[in-house]
DNA sequence: CCATAAACTTTACACGCGTCAAAATCATGA
DNA sequence: TCATGATTTTGACGCGTGTAAAGTTTATGG
């Protein structure tokens, strides 16, 4: 089936034997050049590459990853696909890897504890060299990451697990320096912002109110949370920033306020409800009255009307580090004390704040 | 390291083989076991059961995937991580399969038709039951595709391989009806639509500028297509939109259309370029003058100013209906005929049109 | 042309599990 | 208790590749 007009296949070669005889070189050899073109020597190599790209010949990976001491694969487990932090947060990790030589196998856990623990399940059946995991945080199945972490190294990224739960390395953001920044930021250019939290998930939605209680305390104003109106347990942040907001604004409360939101995704919602009530008069852009401002800098963030001020964290470097962590503890070079990389968010002052 | 206090680590097994004889029955009967718990006296499966949960043994993926005949993975490649609209598909994606017994392997091509390339060549590597591939299109590469579609049943997603590609499987919205019923809605409660496409980079944009034109047709209105500015290479389609849409108002071009979008990230971006010159004066209700509409339904597009109007893909149904014919495929129970499912979108009527 | 080292071939075993055939054991009913 | 069939065990081979040891060929320098 499928036809292909115009191009003669070239022959289909399927196991590296079969290739060898072919080649008129040995299977040892082959194993070798594949390991690495320059060990063998010069007239082999070329005469390899040669006959090489006359066939059709790709390596079992599955084999070779069962005989390698090493899988060269490294897991990924993120909440959700479906938010655009976590995806960015992919691609990144993906580049890194590639460059690294290294295959991802990404997961979602789909913000349900259970999932997660098979997915952790799962990379330790496929004998991973390490895994990047941004946790759910609560109700996490302890044992499945402590019996992965004797299997491979494991490095958190975006929220740490939850307290007591164990020791291992962490990537992300510092909440201290990037929920610092924007307060200080909101309180230098208006008034003082009040809080509206994310849904209890992960460490973040405590860290980062408590860095706004921490620096609104030092700038010794009061700091205010928004006791959201509805339970959030779930991953929707814009729908919960949206309703929670829009039964404060419709009962007049926080009307004139700065409000910084836990993350973008709520500030999105947040944005929204506002515009519902028509908080935003002057073609969209903050006046001096209502005020919003998010975390994260999420690519959509900038497309809102008013465009969204935030702290965009450093999706990249917080990718790169994590494969590079990963990397040395794979080699054994690092040292056996779990190691906790904080990296800087860098203010993004736009139209809504 | 990574010290777990107050729990006593189950003993660990690494092998079916020790597991056979920590366990007291024979590696064969246990692989019996795994294959089918029920293909065993019910004694001995309720023993084994026992005793597993006692221990903490993880079966080597790699190996058995190696050892069946068939390794019940299945790829996925997309353009993009940072597009909802894949996002979507993948989470879809990913629960059909992981109901059917499925592991996917999820790639982006990120938007270069050489790691497109090289990523179908890694499934090919990986031995996997069929592959699921939302094509970049322009300047995809032949060989590597037919190549593949030689090993294992592919069936394209969302927009169909350019022309004279090769003949397979596809499963996607049907441009003419989504297309059609939007222009119907908003020849029907307004001005009939202009059309912002998007940039030529799969099938979807001339699939769906052409629908458009055909529906304008019918209905005895002149179809009009907006020239962008830009040359729209790249994947940042809310950037394409802004571009194009800024540079139009700003010569009061098109402020009082109705303009049709390729897709809700465009929309996004022009929504954006129209607040940013004041064209949605009414708390951001469209009122007659300028409107703006979509396609795809992007989770983000409820969450404009204005509400974006659209038409919803059936993502889920897209991504069932790629698995099923995928499995049905992998068993053999499909005739050798392509196979191409068209569904059905839906109007998501909102503010903004 | 020869000594020497580098590169290669050959041969062999390993990995962990699927699978098959033959032998041994078990459960069931008469 | 025994015959019978179902289940399990034993032993073996296979998958495709990594890898090591031992022997053979090739390249290099004198």
């Amino acid at each position: 089936m499928y036809g292909v007009p115009g191009t003669m296949a070239k022959p289909r070669i399927n196991t590296m034997k079969e290739l060898s005889e072919t080649i008129g070189v040995s299977r040892p050899t082959l194993s070798r050049y594949f390991r690495d073109p320059s060990a063998v020597r010069p007239s082999t190599s070329k005469k390899i590459q040669e006959r090489l790209s006359e066939v059709d010949y790709v390596y079992n990976f599955l084999t070779t990853r069962q005989n390698r001491k090493s899988t060269e694969l490294i897991g990924v487990i993120v909440p959700s696909y479906k938010d655009l932090f976590f995806a960015s947060l992919i691609e990144s990790i993906e580049q890194s890897a590639r460059d690294l030589g290294y295959t991802i196998i990404t997961q979602s856990s789909n913000g349900d504890t259970g999932v997660e623990a098979n997915a952790v399940r799962k990379l330790r059946s496929m004998s991973v060299d390490g895994a990047i995991v941004a946790p759910i945080g609560v109700g996490a199945d302890h044992d499945a990451f402590a019996a992965a972490s004797e299997d491979f190294p494991l490095v958190f990224v975006d929220s740490r697990p939850v307290r007591s739960m164990l020791v291992a390395d962490f990537v992300g953001t510092d909440n201290t320096q990037s929920i610092g920044a924007i307060v200080e930021y909101l309180c230098r250019t208006g008034d003082p912002p009040v809080f509206l939290g994310m849904p209890d998930l992960n460490a973040n939605a405590q860290e980062r109110e408590d860095a706004y209680r921490a620096k609104m305390l030092a700038l010794n104003h009061e700091a205010i949370a928004i006791e959201p109106a509805v339970a959030g347990g779930s991953w929707e942040f814009e729908a919960f920033g949206y309703t929670v907001m829009d039964d404060c604004f419709g009962r007049r409360e926080f009307t004139n306020s700065t409000i910084l939101c836990a993350n973008d995704r709520v500030a999105i919602g947040a944005i929204r409800a506002a515009n519902k009530h028509g908080l935003f008069p002057r073609g969209g852009i903050a006046g001096g009255g209502l005020r919003i401002a998010g975390h994260d800098d999420h690519p959509l963030s900038q497309y809102m009307t008013p465009a969204l001020t935030t702290v965009a964290q450093d999706v990249e470097g917080i990718a790169d580090a994590a494969i590079q962590l990963l990397a040395q503890r794979a080699r054994g070079g690092r040292s056996a004390e779990a190691v906790e990389v904080f990296l800087d968010a860098t203010m993004k002052p736009r139209e809504s704040a």
